[in-house]
DNA sequence: TCATATTATGTAAACGTTTACATTGATTTC
DNA sequence: GAAATCAATGTAAACGTTTACATAATATGA
């Protein structure tokens, strides 16, 4: 390993303290122009980076640059999505993220918690387990700058940004009842997860503004991945009555209902129309075209890491909740009910 | 901020030095167990978590459980899957992970190599922005534990994860052939990208060993995302006398070739057959469902992690070269053609 | 001209660990 | 019974910074 070049090493080629050097590294404008420039010097023949471990270690006032993100499943596209629009962010203002993909598995939340406390992150972005998680709720209340995504807390008042989960669903089963159909199935994601609730309330409200039943038969769910959504659209497909609309809770539900349709050959959206939540890359390359709810989990990613850093600037200032507006992408796959009701 | 504990305060709690305090945490047998009890009473009672940032600073020889990823572009889902297999191989062993999505900018790796280096990770997973790449190198010139992945360096001798991207593109264009294409175009990626070329290779080869012209005209790339799938299968549509199968150099490119051969209504397999590079979660849920080249991300990922600790733990052990294998998928995008020569 | 204010720099402590070395008390050896 | 060994623990330096405080050099005011 090659020597590395410290404070010292720099401040014995500039001929003068650590101190010194410190402070023109930190523009610190009590230097004299000559020393400075004398320093800069040694800076850059010395290939001299600042250590930000030690930097890290020493100081406990400034924010030293490196944030924590718990995600509950980097699998899921959308929080790629959420990721990037924090990393982008991040790397405009220096700073690094440190990544805890939990899988939706708390014991694995609560290991990356501990791990990036150890490490003195300036603050968390965190998707938390569940409404009401023990983990982050210790982490507001020992002072962490805490900001939440896609999810927020029961008990704790905290920063968040998240989408408005029960309009969007709102908006789309009511397109689905325009376009006349009359029985739609709702595939709803892991109960535990607050979006879900969330999700069916406005699958509810919808149903009942049109004066349509709810029939618990058609609203099924057991976890939030592509296994689920193979598994269920095929209850839904052998059930007696069948639904003629399949609204799909996330974006590997939606593969999933897609997956079984496919096989077993059903014409969308001729024999089965459907609407997913989430509004993936891949949706305009399906065949159909997938109509889905656009959450803007970029633009959401963004604004929770603009949050944190003005929280770790001011820790006392009041909470934000930011609800991000979808939008529902109407497209090919719920496009023809109307005709058949004519 | 709470106040936090740390080895002091557990020193006076357990009435011993600070030493044995560490010597506890460390597992070193000469402690006493009538001491070692009463200091992991105390740490427990005392809520201690060791401060890794602490700990990274005072030893340079021990590991300190942190390592650096740098991916090209995180909205490759193969990427995630690589991800993927790190974090879990991280998570079984403590350690945590600080990714930087670079996005195929030069600039933006070197940023955070720096960052990452002065971060003091243990070491380093990349997969190299070209197959010369000055940063990586002199990451690597200066003694850090560093393994490739998805793309070695022509330079310098380095721990490197693959797939077999020649001889699987050699593959899937022979079962193109093999299905009585004759006009098959290759639409690459990104021709700084090493696999690119491996790929091309591939191509080559497989027309080569069945006597079929290779048409520069069919050969087409620009960059290695969604828009240039769309851009370059419009070009391909174009053409005066049009391929009958269209070989796609990553997953991004497929989804964009698709799309427009949905907007233009053609029919796949009967108008225009597909292989697609990487075998995406997605590909099932295609209508019809899509023929891959499949590269386990997710091991990929694994070896490398395995690889890079070993390299931690013994820095001069000779390089080795893991190649994966991949597969092709065979599904139904490419499936009808023999008939038509029957 | 001398005390005082100002400017620029240096000194040393601190952050929370690990670890070489020193110390203590007990035990063994001759 | 003194010397030597051993076991268990403590002391203090070190990692690379930042920063309160001390110091030195210079400028200011009477």
């Amino acid at each position: 390993m090659k020597e590395i070049a410290n404070l010292k090493t720099v401040a014995r080629l500039a001929g003068v303290s650590i101190a010194t050097v410190s402070r023109v590294l930190n523009g610190d404008p009590v230097v004299k122009d000559e020393t400075r420039l004398a320093v800069q010097k040694a800076i850059k023949t010395s290939g001299y980076h600042p250590n930000r471990v030690a930097q890290r270690l020493r100081s406990t006032t400034k924010t030293r640059k490196l944030i924590g993100l718990l995600i509950p499943d980097i699998q899921n596209p959308f929080y790629v999505d959420v990721i990037r629009g924090i990393e982008e962010y991040a790397y405009e203002h220096g700073s690094a993220v440190v990544i805890g993909n939990f899988s939706q598995d708390q014991k694995r939340e609560k290991l990356y918690i501990e791990i990036l406390r150890s490490e003195a992150v300036d603050g968390f972005i965190v998707a938390p387990y569940h409404g009401k998680d023990q983990y982050v709720e210790e982490l507001i209340h020992d002072g962490h700058a805490v900001v939440c995504i896609d999810r927020g807390l029961t008990n704790v008042n905290v920063d968040v940004v998240k989408a408005d989960n029960e309009q969007a669903v709102f908006n789309a089963i009511s397109h689905l009842i325009k376009m006349g159909h009359t029985r739609i199935a709702h595939v709803t994601g892991n109960p535990s997860i607050p979006t879900t609730h969330e999700r069916m309330e406005g699958y509810k409200k919808a149903l009942a503004k049109f004066g349509l039943p709810i029939d618990p038969e058609i609203i099924r769910g057991k976890n939030s991945d592509f296994k689920s959504g193979v598994e269920i659209t095929a209850e839904l497909l052998d059930l007696p009555k069948r639904p003629t609309a399949i609204f799909t809770g996330n974006n590997l539900l939606t593969l999933g209902a897609l997956e079984t349709l496919l096989t077993r050959g059903i014409k969308i959206p001729e024999e089965m129309a459907i609407i997913g939540f989430d509004d993936m890359y891949w949706a305009t390359s399906l065949n159909p075209p997938l109509t889905a709810v656009r959450q803007h989990g970029f633009e959401m990613g963004r604004r929770a890491i603009e949050l944190l850093f003005q929280r770790i600037l001011n820790p006392t200032r009041l909470t934000a909740n930011i609800i991000i507006n979808t939008e529902l992408m109407i497209r090919k796959s719920c496009g023809f009910k109307m005709k058949e009701t004519d």
